[in-house]
DNA sequence: GTTAGCATGTAAGGAGTTACATGATTTT
DNA sequence: AAAATCATGTAACTCCTTACATGCTAAC
């Protein structure tokens, strides 16, 4: 129940909707991380294979169309997700923790929030709400104190950096509201 | 003039300003890198060893208040920027390669923007640019495919990442027009 | 007198990438 | 028949962090 979490929850999630091979996984947790951070095969394999030995997945080797049964056929393995896997996830679902409001974790946390009680979804956006406003302060402070001191490129790109961190609290605090209202609602 | 540039273009940047000591370069270092990526000693100490023994900086040993001239006192070691250094800083601040614009090493270059010339300059912002707009379509498709088929907090996590995307897209638009103008003016 | 901040370092290791190696299938 | 893309994997390596170890100085 330790080291990096947030990626193997990633696999773990996606296999939850469908039992998928590596290429295809790759692309999806791809996509899920943003377009932007595509991980690596020589990350993803080994990953796999870990959580296939811990019992979190299973390897099934598939034959899509049932040409010739020859071993010659490179098959593709498709990796599902076990009873065991299926609780293990519940599990990192359930942390309300700083890993899932930082930097690294909050975005994959965020997609599964289907999948997360109501309780850990709104301590988790309080959680990012009060590190966005601390860095936005700290930000702030540091811009008030530079002004002068800085050149103008320096200064310029703190503002812009200010600017995103004020744009994503306002998210943010647009998505507390929300959940805030489908809870009394009741949907 | 391979590996990790980025690192080293920061530390000579700082440098070339005025000397510091590790302790207080690091915490310039935060600074610059924007109030979050805080980089650690166990990173920072070797890197400025690898540099002074490049011959790109200098340590020296400084006794700040002149107390009495015992070796039991732990000198604070400050680095200052050699000639081999600055000309070697002014080889990095040369790239305007995929380097100078990609997520990593983008900030670091902005901030230095004063000491870069202008043809370096627009090079990188364009390639900044073209880099986000890319990002922008692929994001835009994404949505439109998935739309339907994908939740609605997965949804809602691209919609804002494209957003952020297309924030930044305005920018750097804003900062290579600002740059033309300057350059048309002469100053 | 003890906590907090200044100051420098090392050893071990985590988390991931790049480059390589292989081969099947689909498209042009 | 060549090129692109699907598909799986390993070994070496890079970059960086954590945890440890040490000691000084200022504030409360």
């Amino acid at each position: 129940m330790k080291k990096s979490a947030v990626f193997d929850l990633a696999i773990l999630g996606l296999l939850q909707e469908s039992p998928l091979h590596g290429y295809e996984l790759r692309k999806r947790l791809s996509a899920l991380m943003g377009a932007f951070r595509a991980i690596s095969y020589g990350s993803l394999y080994p990953a796999l294979r870990a959580l296939a030995e811990a019992g979190y997945i299973s390897e099934t080797g598939d034959k899509t169309a049932p040409g010739p049964a020859l071993s010659s056929k490179r098959a593709r393995i498709t990796y599902s997700l076990t009873k065991l896997g299926a609780n293990y996830l519940k599990e990192l679902l359930q942390d309300s923790g700083p890993d899932a409001w930082e930097d690294e974790g909050f975005g994959v946390r965020f997609a599964f929030f289907a999948h997360t009680e109501e309780v850990v979804r709104q301590r988790i956006l309080e959680g990012r709400r009060s590190r966005l406003a601390e860095r936005s302060s700290q930000l702030k402070k540091s811009l008030a104190n530079a002004r002068d001191r800085i050149d103008q490129y320096t200064l310029e790109l703190h503002r812009h950096g200010l600017e995103g961190v004020e744009n994503e609290l306002r998210w943010i605090e647009g998505l507390i509201a929300a959940e805030n209202k489908t809870q009394r609602t009741g949907s």
